[in-house]
DNA sequence: CTTGAATGATACGGTTCCGAAACAAGCGTT
DNA sequence: AACGCTTGTTTCGGAACCGTATCATTCAAG
């Protein structure tokens, strides 16, 4: 089970992504916010703000302000959860499923195009 | 030639590695400075500011910034060349080495424990 | 009801980043 | 020496982010 790399595949795989991404002048998203993106839209919902900071290891703050970052380009979107009102329920939106469709395709793409 | 990975494959990968950079609270470099990291690493010297520009698509005060940043994390040092003192030449640490390598084995190690 | 716990959001001071423009320094040719 | 050209850095106003601490709303139990 796993998919076997080498160090320098690894290493250049992860290098062609971020350029490709940089190229593409895709929203330039740190480490975190991306975990974010791929964790909502990977695992299975619900996702809170306190859900997320868990998972991360990071504080609320965190959460919120890459919550606002990425919600005002349309990557996420928020809802009260009207059972509990205190959670904030946090879910995918058409323009994020693209971005990570898009993600995925270009992380394939990269990864055929490694040297043995 | 080249690595096979399937959408879910690739996207998993990317979540599991940036969890884990976020989780060992290694420096939050953007994708940006991730891309010249790697680039300097990856690719064969000598590295400049106008090629680091060029190969990522970006202007020059972008990578002035970048180097700042990482070169007070001591992942980079710079050093005028002495053959062409208008030049900057970009060269490796030993603390963006090891940096370099722990995220390679990161990448392995997340790859290697993808479901088929 | 009132109190305490839980959940997110906000305020604060400080750092980094952006794009565009201007700047300083070095080279090479005349 | 003086001129353009190249290279890298700096400046500007504006935006995003950090960690810590505080605030507002909601729930649930006494």
């Amino acid at each position: 089970m796993g998919v076997s790399l080498t160090a320098s595949q690894a290493l250049r795989l992860w290098q062609q992504v971020n350029l490709a991404e940089v190229h593409d002048d895709a929203p330039d998203l740190s480490e975190r916010q991306m975990a974010i993106l791929l964790t909502i839209y990977l695992d299975p919902p619900p996702h809170t703000v306190r859900g997320l900071a868990a998972k991360l290891g990071v504080t609320k703050p965190v959460i919120t302000r890459a919550l606002d970052t990425m919600g005002s380009k349309k990557l996420v979107s928020r809802h009260r959860d009207e059972a509990d009102r205190r959670n904030v329920l946090v879910k995918r939106t058409v323009d994020g499923a693209l971005y990570v469709e898009r993600l995925g395709d270009v992380i394939i793409a990269k990864a055929a195009e490694l040297p043995l």
